[in-house]
DNA sequence: ACTGTATATGCCTTGACACGTATATAACCA
DNA sequence: TGGTTATATACGTGTCAAGGCATATACAGT
């Protein structure tokens, strides 16, 4: 059942595996290699992303090389639009600090 | 020990509870009567986005106001960025459909 | 067919977390 | 002081996800 990216991204490592595939497809075990992490963690962290539909799978003889499916990070990114409207200024930071020093 | 900002608005409640918030800072109180969800989780929702720097309380008499501090989503919106410039334009999408479609 | 390589899946354990109920704390008011 | 309102914390419970190890599956080369 098809997890919504807010919580696909939650998880560091799959942030990470997300991370490495920005440069482009990758085989599971570069992954593996990069992420120190056994090899069967890393695919079903593949086939989370695959079923929210963040990555592509491809198979090259016995590879199987994964790409990058960011269709469904827009969801975030629409959520945090309100949010950015509202980031904090440098002025804003000097103001919590000074509050908190306040406290 | 403040959880990252991914792992904040993973909670479905958490986003309702920062949406809710966009309108302006609302005592405990209006939150719970807006998620259909106990005090004590709200609370506990509230507490856990204080420590992560994503709400500020002020007390009002008996009554605590929350308001909106978004500066951590920052970290979401950096990270998302190299994302944003690979977005699916609707031409990529009809190329994954018959891509499915082939397999 | 047999072996090796690459990846996926099953099973299990562990830890985190979201929730509710009950209770504590705090501020206000009579 | 006692009572009432508003919010926080303690505690117990159920669920779920992440990880590892073992094993299955798929493909390739001999």
């Amino acid at each position: 059942m098809a997890a919504a990216p807010f919580a696909l991204i939650a998880e560091p490592n799959r942030r990470r595996i997300l991370d490495a595939l920005l440069a482009g497809e990758r085989p599971v075990g570069d992954l593996v290699a990069s992420l120190a992490l056994s090899q069967p963690a890393v695919s079903k962290h593949l086939r989370v992303l695959r079923e929210g539909g963040l990555v592509n799978v491809r198979t090259d003889a016995q590879r199987r090389l994964y790409s990058l499916s960011p269709g469904p990070l827009h969801e975030v990114d629409d959520w945090l639009a309100p949010y950015r409207e509202r980031w904090p200024s440098r002025l804003d930071a000097l103001e919590q600090h000074l509050n908190a020093m306040a406290d």
